[in-house]
DNA sequence: TATTTTAGTAAGTGAGTACTCACTATAACC
DNA sequence: GGTTATAGTGAGTACTCACTTACTAAAATA
């Protein structure tokens, strides 16, 4: 991978995270980038093909972040990483990860595939934890932690920290209704 | 308001949340709603002025549907109101509030002063019902529903009913830890 | 060293897009 | 009935955008 095509992915992914996939002309990519409009078509042949490249990382990092869930053994610990997921996202991948959202609008991705393992995950932990319900439970947790990382990504980590404490709480006193 | 302004609004009410506000040229609300294009720009100056037109509607309409939880005087009925809220929208505003999540991307709109009076009263109501923490516990309810709005948006209201039975039992067995 | 492949540029090109303008049809108003 | 405002048209217009093409610079390879 040469200087310049990675320097057209970055200027790329951060373009399309804050202003859209269809909001940013190739021609300012170019110039952000200090590269001819003609190379991006050179390496990525269309507008579309740079987005999926920049998209092929995300099955990958994905996978890497949840790893820490996905590994654990102990029932409450995969609970407790789950919770704490989005408050580690490092700054340096809010670009990353703001795109991710917002191309699940833009175009219709579902993205629901690549939750799929943390799902399952979570609801063997409840299972384990003897929750009644363990899939419902597993949903319910997934739906939060989602919405949380949409209030991290447009209005910062402070404005979801004290739900952090909250739900480790929540979950730590061990109920079993 | 004329019979073609409107059905100008209705028709670029649907495409505009089907395929972005920047995914929809004039010319195609123009052909679909039967209409000349230069119509367009005579009532609505331009197209961000077509798309706050049909914004224009959704403070009422977003009043509208919270009334039944603000109007609530009973704390467990107001929970149970905003469980249900979601599971409420009618099939023929799907495109509305399609819509209003995308936009919520596509022009960086926060939406939080909309929410703000039913966060307010979850609070109130979780206070009422003795909850240690309110204010966390109306905020994670409210991540919630936003979640499960988003769910039936994308998926239909079937992915997400048996969430909503497991919700309405879990806060109907009165817990006060 | 000669040749071929790869990285990069600059100047197009044609289709599309938001918006304008000159004009007509229909009422409302005095 | 004549004037004026409003609704509506359809053919432009200036410009943007994704993509192409013809070309050069530099490695890689034989």
């Amino acid at each position: 991978m040469t200087d310049k095509k990675e320097q057209i992915m970055a200027v790329a992914l951060e373009l399309f995270a804050n202003e859209g996939f269809k909001g940013v002309p190739t021609s300012k990519i170019a110039k952000n980038a200090g590269v001819s409009e003609g190379l991006i078509f050179r390496h990525f042949t269309n507008k579309q093909g740079l987005l999926e490249a920049i998209l092929g990382l995300a099955v990958e990092r994905t996978t890497q972040v949840f790893r820490h869930v996905i590994d654990e053994t102990n029932p409450k610990k995969v609970i407790e990483n789950t919770i704490v997921l989005p408050f580690n996202i490092k700054t340096g991948d809010y670009h990353f990860w703001k795109l991710q959202f917002k191309l699940k609008w833009e175009l219709e991705l579902s993205g629901k595939e690549k939750m799929k393992p943390l799902m399952d995950k979570l609801s063997w932990a409840f299972g384990e934890l003897s929750y009644k319900k363990p899939d419902q439970e597993a949903q319910m947790l997934s739906h939060i932690i989602e919405s949380i990382s949409v209030g991290i990504l447009k209005d910062g980590l402070e404005s979801q920290l004290s739900l952090m404490n909250f739900l480790l709480d929540k979950y730590e006193i061990a109920p079993k209704n």
